[in-house]
DNA sequence: GATGAATGAGTATTCATTCAT
DNA sequence: CATGAATGAATACTCATTCAT
């Protein structure tokens, strides 16, 4: 009645939104979406399947919302250089912090990649993904071709691969390479790869 | 008067099995696994549902029949070198031969792809897979030995983290890169990686 | 061609009809009508789903030419006193008999019990039923009234229910009792229940 | 506004189960366990097919039940006297008795009968139908052995015999014998048979 | 006579979603 | 805000029956 207790609810509402989510997200993950239900969600994060419909518009919606979620988190926790020039030492960071962002939200990333295999679901998303991906393959650019690159195109392709990669590794397979000598060799590749030798 | 002779039955069979096969290995691959129906592997086949049991007897059925026959066809497509010791030369062959075999079956690429990032689904298979998978990463690393690096281990997992995130982009986008100038680049890159200074 | 070849024909034409009965009995005794599928019949009998609707028009026909092959047998098989007028050594003959004529067809048997318990498939066969079991039925009544028995209806009704559930052990747990001892319990349970005093 | 109480959600749990029970043992003892479907079930219940699945497993699971709440309902209405003697009072009781329980559950009986028919549907619950008809069979020896039979084991398997064919026709012909009659000819010919004369 | 591929209606079961409370 | 009973359309799968050969 009084302003707190609306405030209260509105934390209550938002607590109980995350939890809906993160639940969700663990199953999607895991399972993927369509082999994941919303009993199924609804009995993991202990409420009613009622429940998720007052939060929710559908079994797509929390999709969205989480994905929508993820790509804000990536996006504010990398700090872009916006100027488009990235030092040598930025651009070690820039790769060691993506790892760090991956490790953080591994199930968030699998669910990513096994979207990514299937457009039907994901149509509506891809748009999203390549809008926020574009500022960061640019950036990846610049730097190549500032460093030196004769072909920075080709040198971009490249790069991107082999962080894809190491990525999905890292993804599928967390533990099988020690994470700490991953990222080393993985930033010693990307140099040996643009260094105009 | 008589029945069809035993080679006009088994004829029927091998062709309506193979398009079964093929009908749902586009659907799988496009769709996912618990998204595609069989229903719908039917209509698009052209036959009713119920003769898809005369072929198969689940859904998984199918898609355990459509991995054998994708890990044989690449199996028997590989012409691997068993003393484990490559050329250059052959190893430039190797990883050319590789995207020819992938760009000759990319939907069932997809597929495996996606199926990898959903275990439960694939639990069974993932075991012939890392059969299949290891005579070839042992002759990668024995290359990469033998060429002189100084880190086989590290290096071993840097070349499969590039070739796995290029043969993933020409999967998942296959025509953003021309296919003849990305085989070039990424073998021009292995070597980069691999050559000792 | 010639009438000899023809003759073959017409025994070939029995022998598979007889084996298809036989199979469908085994098959519709144990597992029940409904469970049981043309599938497993032609399976077991060694022929082709198709040939048996040369001989049957329908699963349905199947079980009532079973039926009704059982119906003849059993009549066939009792040498019934027309006369209606049975010596005791008939009575306790008659009674042997049924058990023996039981025994050689345990699984016919088992057939009938189940179909007496399902009336709405069996509903046209009841009345074949009825009518066989209609002449049995009175000469069993004559004899208990011969015999001196003071409530004949309802003597008859006891010995009907006793020989009943007789039938029924011998049919779903043959083994149970020693036949040979159980047939001489029950004649002499007969004759002290139709005794007058 | 707010829900339904805990209290209230059983009560409709309880109603409904036993309306889906009920409506199901109808169909059963009618048609056989095959021979229902749960459209069927459903559709006689007034209720939608997915709603049945909100209270039982499957199909069997319903089957299940009933046959434990049978077993439950009969074992409870048998006042046994546990030290095994009977008085010939209690022992006419005793059959009057199980007249009457089966009266009053005609329906599950001609189940109960149909299962004992087809072992392969029925095969877990028959353990159960042992265990209860144990102490009753157990209950019955020991009247006949103190009531002075000269062998105990032939005349309760005649007795047997006589009750079961006696509870058969009451099962599949209701109405054909007037039930006070009948029940006074079992428990005289009882007599009959087990009298040391 | 004989085969088995093919069909279509049916079966048990699941599940996203709605709604009265 | 919260519950879970209820629905209906969809799903994987079965099976009696037909039919070209």
């Amino acid at each position: 009645m009084s302003p707190r207790s609306a405030k209260q609810f509105k934390d209550i509402r938002k607590q109980k939104k995350e939890l809906i989510m993160e639940t969700a997200l663990e199953l999607f993950a895991e399972n993927g979406f369509h082999a994941t239900s919303i009993s199924q969600i609804a009995k993991k994060a202990g409420i009613s399947k009622g429940l998720t419909y007052n939060y929710f518009e559908s079994k797509v919606d929390i999709l969205k919302e989480i994905i929508q979620e993820g790509i804000d988190t990536v996006y504010s926790n990398f700090d872009l250089n916006h100027d488009g020039i990235l030092s040598e030492e930025e651009f070690v960071h820039f790769i060691r912090q993506s790892f760090r962002i991956m490790s953080e939200n591994l199930r968030y990333w699998k669910l990513y990649y096994s979207l990514m295999l299937q457009p039907k679901v994901a149509e509506s998303f891809n748009e999203d993904y390549q809008d926020k991906a574009k500022p960061i393959l640019d950036m990846l650019y610049q730097f190549i071709a500032n460093y030196g690159s004769k072909d920075p195109e080709g040198d971009t392709m490249v790069i991107s691969a082999l962080l894809e990669g190491a990525y999905l590794f890292f993804v599928t397979a967390p533990g099988l390479f020690p994470a700490e000598a991953m990222e080393d060799k993985i930033v010693e590749a990307c140099f040996k790869l643009i260094r105009n030798k």
